[in-house]
RNA sequence: GGCUGUGUAGCUCAGUUGGUUAGAGCGUCCGGCUCAUACCCGGUAUGUCAAGAGUUCGAAUCUCCUCACAGCCA
C-alpha cells in the first residue's frame, strides 16, 4: 500500500440560510473522525469545513431580517462555528465564500476559463415561476404550464447567462472514472453516468442576472456567479489557490496528498461530475475519493431538514447526553452511504448497550477491582500463564486488525463496531476467569494477570475509540492514569507499560439512561414526528 | 417513463468468488455470576432469505420476469 504523507479532507460547505441541525452534524462528525484517525496514524492532515454564503435565498432571508446580507451571514457563520466547537470538530480551517481571497479566486478562475473558451455567453431559458423564482423545464410544468411547486402559472423567460462547456470534458471524465475505480462507489457513479452523462450532458449555467448577492464577474456588471462554481472552488481557494501564498495548495492538492471529500447523496452529482470537470479545466488533479454519505431520516422516511421542522439541533443532545455520546451514535448507527433514521428508541438503546453497559461499565468494574484488590495500583505485568488470558491477547489482536482494516477504508461504522467488540472481549473474559474468585485464592498470580490484561484492554480500546470520542476516551485514560506516552497509537503493542501505575479517581463514564424518560424527551425534541 | 438501489428473525442489519443444519447486535424468555452504572456471561425461541420461473449435483448468493419501497433524472 502506498502511503501518502499528506491528507486533505473536506465537508461540503453548508448553506448559511439557517441553523445547523443533526444532518449537518452527522456529515461533519464523519469527517472529523476520519481526520482524527489520520492524524493519529501520523499523517499531516488538513481538515476543512465552512459555509456557502451567496445566493438568492440568503439575500431574501437577510432582507426579511432587516439586515444586510453580509451581516446576516456573519452571524450565521459564527453560529456554525459554535456548533462545531461544541461537537469537538477539529477543523484546521473554516472557509467562507464571502471571504475576499475566495471571491478573488472565483473571479480569476472565471476569467481564465472564459479566455480558454471553456465558458461562453448564452441564453438561459425556461418556464419561470416568479413567486418561487425558479426555472422549470417543459415536462415539469406540464401542458397547463403550472409551477410544480406552488401550482401557479409560469411564463417563458430568457436571460443572458454564462455557461460552462462541460461537453468538451465528457470523454476525459469517463476515462478518469475508468482509471480511478475508488473515486466514488460504483452504484452512486453508475446512477450519475446513466442519468446525466450518457443522455448528453448539458452545459452548466453558472451566472444569473436576477439577483445581486453573489460574486460579481469582472467582465460584465450585471452577472453574478451562481452557486456551483462559487461553492465548489472553496475546496481549493481555502488552500490559497490563485492567491499570493499558495504553499498550502502545493502541499495538500499535490499528487503526494490523499484527498477525501464528503458529500451527501443529494449533492453527489455536483461532486462527481461538475467538480472533476472544473478541476480538469483548470489543469488540477482530482480528489482520490468522494465519500458519498446517506441522509438522516425520521422513522417515516422523511428527510430531516429545518424546513420540515423535524430536525433537532445538536445542542439539546449534547447537553443531555454529552458530545461524545452523540458523536458515537452518529458514527455507529449509520452505515456510510446508506440513509439512516434518527429514532429515540435506537438512540437510547445504543447509548445504553454500547456506552453505558459495555465501554463505561468495563472501565468501571476493572478499575474498581484494581482498587479493591490491589489498593489502586495496577499489578505488574508478567507473561500470561492462564490459557484464557493468552487467548484474550490473541483475540484482541484480531479485533485490532479488523479495526484498522475498516478505518483505513474510511468505514468508521465498522471501525466503531470492531473497537466495541474489542472492549467487549473483556466481559466474557472476566466471566470465565472470575477475578473475584481468584481473589479468594492464596496464589494471586491469576488475579493480577487478569486485572492487568483488562487494564490493557481499556487502554488500547480507548485509543482505538479516540477519533470517535475524543473526550470520554481521554477521561477513561485519566481514570486509569495511563502515562501520556502510552496513549498513542504507536504504543498499542507496549504491553506492560501499565505496571505499577496508581490509578486515578473512578467515575462512571456514561450514565445509564432511563428508557421511557429519554424516549419521551427525544420524541418531543423532534416534534413528535418520529415513532 | 428511464436509470440506480433496497426487500433476510419482533427491530437494525451481516451474508465474501454459489457448497454441508441461514448469521450478529438489540429486544423476549430461562438459567448463571456478583467485581461493576440491576451490569455481565450462557442458553432458548421466531425466518417458505419479497413472489415466480430458470441455470446447476447444489442458490439468500447467478439469469429472467413480477411486485413493493426509496432515490436520481426527465
Amino acid at each position: 500500500m502506498d502511503k501518502k504523507k499528506y491528507f486533505y479532507i473536506t465537508t461540503p460547505i453548508y448553506y448559511a440560510s439557517g441553523n445547523i441541525h443533526i444532518g449537518h452534524t452527522y456529515c461533519t462528525v464523519i469527517a472529523d473522525t476520519i481526520a482524527r484517525y489520520k492524524r493519529m496514524m501520523g499523517y499531516e492532515v488538513r481538515f476543512m469545513t465552512g459555509s456557502d454564503e451567496h445566493g438568492e435565498k440568503i439575500e431574501k432571508n437577510a432582507i426579511a431580517a432587516h439586515k444586510d446580507p453580509k451581516t446576516y451571514v456573519d452571524e450565521i457563520a459564527a453560529s456554525f462555528k459554535q456548533v462545531w466547537e461544541a461537537m469537538e470538530i477539529s477543523y484546521d480551517y473554516y472557509v467562507r465564500t464571502t471571504d475576499d481571497y475566495h471571491i478573488s479566486c472565483v473571479q480569476k478562475v472565471f476569467t481564465e476559463l472564459l479566455n480558454k473558451d471553456d465558458i461562453y455567453l448564452g441564453k438561459y431559458e425556461g418556464w419561470y415561476c416568479t413567486p418561487c423564482e425558479s426555472f422549470f423545464t417543459d415536462s415539469q410544468v406540464g401542458e397547463d404550464h403550472l409551477c410544480p411547486d406552488c401550482h401557479r402559472p409560469v411564463r417563458w423567460e430568457s436571460e443572458d447567462a454564462f455557461f460552462f462547456n462541460l461537453k468538451k470534458f465528457v470523454d476525459k471524465l469517463l476515462a478518469f472514472y475508468d482509471t480511478h475505480p475508488n473515486f466514488c462507489k460504483k452504484d452512486k457513479l453508475n446512477e450519475v453516468i446513466n442519468t446525466f452523462i450518457k443522455p448528453g450532458l448539458d452545459d452548466l449555467c453558472i451566472t444569473r442576472t436576477s439577483f445581486d448577492w453573489g460574486i460579481p464577474i469582472k467582465e460584465s456588471e450585471k452577472h453574478v456567479i451562481y452557486v456551483w462554481i462559487d461553492a465548489l472552488l472553496n475546496y481549493v481557494s481555502a488552500l490559497g489557490y490563485k492567491s499570493e501564498d499558495d504553499s498550502l495548495m502545493k502541499k495538500f492538492w499535490s499528487d503526494d496528498t490523499e484527498i477525501v471529500q464528503l458529500a451527501g447523496r443529494d449533492i453527489n452529482r455536483f461532486h462527481t461530475v461538475y467538480w472533476p470537470i472544473l478541476l480538469m479545466a483548470l489543469g488540477l488533479r482530482c480528489p482520490d475519493q468522494i465519500l458519498v454519505h446517506g441522509l438522516l431520516l425520521t422513522k417515516s422516511g422523511v428527510k430531516l431538514s429545518k424546513s420540515l421542522g423535524n430536525a433537532p439541533s445538536p445542542y439539546p443532545l449534547i447537553e443531555r447526553y454529552s458530545t461524545d455520546a452523540l458523536r458515537y451514535y452518529l458514527v455507529r448507527e449509520m452505515q456510510i452511504g446508506e440513509d439512516g433514521a434518527f429514532t429515540p428508541l435506537q438512540f437510547v438503546d445504543r447509548m445504553n448497550a454500547d456506552l453505558a453497559n459495555n465501554y463505561g461499565n468495563i472501565v468501571n468494574r476493572t478499575l474498581s477491582m484494581v482498587n479493591r484488590y490491589f489498593d489502586g495500583v495496577i499489578p505488574e505485568y508478567k507473561t500470561p500463564v492462564d490459557p484464557l488470558t493468552i487467548k484474550l491477547y490473541e483475540d484482541a489482536k484480531i479485533k485490532i486488525n479488523q479495526y484498522f482494516a475498516a478505518m483505513d477504508q474510511y468505514d468508521i461504522t465498522i471501525g466503531a463496531l470492531k473497537a466495541m467488540e474489542f472492549i467487549d472481549l473483556g466481559n466474557k473474559y472476566f466471566d470465565e476467569i472470575a477475578p473475584w474468585n481468584q481473589a479468594k485464592k492464596e496464589d494471586k498470580t491469576i488475579l493480577a494477570e487478569s486485572l492487568y490484561a483488562a487494564c490493557e484492554l481499556i487502554r488500547i480500546g480507548s485509543i482505538l475509540l479516540s477519533p470517535i470520542m475524543p473526550i470520554k476516551t481521554e477521561e477513561a485514560l485519566n481514570q486509569e492514569n495511563v502515562p501520556v506516552e502510552f496513549r498513542k497509537v504507536d504504543s498499542l503493542d507496549k504491553i506492560g507499560c501499565l505496571s505499577n501505575v496508581k490509578i486515578g479517581e473512578i467515575k462512571p463514564l456514561f450514565p445509564r439512561l432511563k428508557k421511557d424518560e429519554e424516549i419521551k424527551f427525544l420524541t418531543e425534541l423532534i416534534d413528535g414526528k418520529a415513532e
